[in-house]
DNA sequence: TGATGTAAGCATACAACGTACGCTATTAGG
DNA sequence: CCTAATAGCGTACGTTGTATGCTTACATCA
């Protein structure tokens, strides 16, 4: 810990943590989790592996600080704005930020500190929802219930080989061909359906979301009554 | 590869691909995804690490076995059930799995070749809502829909920092304390009503997992309409 | 009953990883 | 200029995954 000070004797840092974790994150977002090595970050900033030391406090603190500056990304709920819109909004932030840093889903597991800024975001929902007439407990089953949804999706939808609907409709043909008539005859039958009907997986967020969403207008009337 | 034969010349195996994928599922749940090395899990056996590798390819092809064994335990759908008992009681093992298996979460992320348990699940449940009349366009979204709530649901399960109701409350007292009122005044409201009304978060799960099969049904009523 | 070929298991070795430790360089303040 | 403090680096070590080649133990057939 370096102690606070505007300048005090020493040498100046030309490193910083911040430097660091978004040095991370730029290998993270390129290249992956396993690309994301002390030497690799440390190559970026032009500097020696030891050096990040000074900065923060292991490879662990570094992927700590990456959620959370992945959660920094995430809008925050905007004032005046019903439940139904905030809760939306939020849910499509997170689900974009998600997307552009799909490794961080697999981080979230195994971190349990949240950091300040998944902290204040849980504050900011957990206030617009109470301002928007939810009770403290119904709003943190609701706001539960809605991240179960947006963290589920885009743990799929990072697992999914394709992007778009086309290179879905390559890779179902390439997946139906591999495969005997009779082995899986209902996954089969499924990848051929979603390939005629032009299925575009990514369209499914908001779908799916609507749906949840009037699970939480449910969840709001019985708390009400 | 070893070629496919009931018994020929050679060496009898000692050790087997199913051997070595349940000693790295019993040091995983044990002691976590960062304690499986190919050591351990060659120790565990009683055998050297190169062993390993006549009955795997790598380490990445012990953690696709891992995955698909978790896949493996997750009940397969009952004949002759609603699609809304079968998709109810698909989901409710499936969080058990991933409750036994944390890190089987973080692994999905990355792991985007599905195994044979895992594919013979999806024809299975496609298959039942099949026979239950959704076409295969709809089935395919709703089992989306339930997976969604169900991966996210056990991730956010799995980063919690406790297992009980009691648990829950040491730990949000002392998160209460940590902060002062100021910071996080949602949050800190929410935790005390939490402690307040006895929340029990596992319970969460069939709640909110009634207001997803409600937006199932939904979903396939304005697939008939 | 060998002799032979094949498959299983192991010993050794190496590159890449995270990081402990101590040294050097560079500054502000006296 | 001297001193104390801080940033950065060089070296080194233990642990990881795994390439390579040897040894061992069996089935087969002479």
């Amino acid at each position: 810990m370096p102690a606070k000070r505007v300048r005090g004797p020493g040498r100046p840092a030309r490193l910083s943590r911040d430097q660091v974790l978004r040095a991370a994150m730029a290998i993270a977002d390129k290249a992956g989790l396993e690309a994301l090595t002390m030497r690799a970050v440390s190559q970026r900033l032009k500097a020696e592996a030891m050096s990040l030391y000074r900065h923060v406090r292991n490879k662990e603190d570094i992927l700590d600080g990456l959620v959370d500056l992945v959660f920094a990304e995430i809008d925050l709920p905007q004032r005046g704005a019903t439940w139904r819109a905030a809760l939306r909004r939020h849910a499509a932030s997170t689900r974009q930020a998600l997307r552009r840093h799909t490794w961080a889903i697999a981080l979230m597991e195994s971190r349990a500190r949240p950091g300040p800024a998944n902290l204040g975001h849980h504050d900011a929902v957990l206030g617009a929802l109470g301002a928007a007439g939810f009770d403290s407990v119904t709003a943190t089953r609701a706001y539960n219930l809605v991240n179960s949804y947006v963290y589920g999706f885009a743990l799929q939808e990072a697992s999914l080989p394709f992007d778009t609907p086309e290179e879905m409709a390559t890779m179902a043909d390439a997946a139906i061909a591999q495969f005997s008539a009779t082995e899986y005859p209902h996954l089969r039958e499924a990848a051929f359906a979603l390939v005629r009907s032009g299925f575009d997986y990514s369209k499914e967020f908001e779908t799916g979301l609507d749906l949840v969403l009037d699970g939480v207008e449910d969840l709001r009337a019985s708390a009400r009554g």
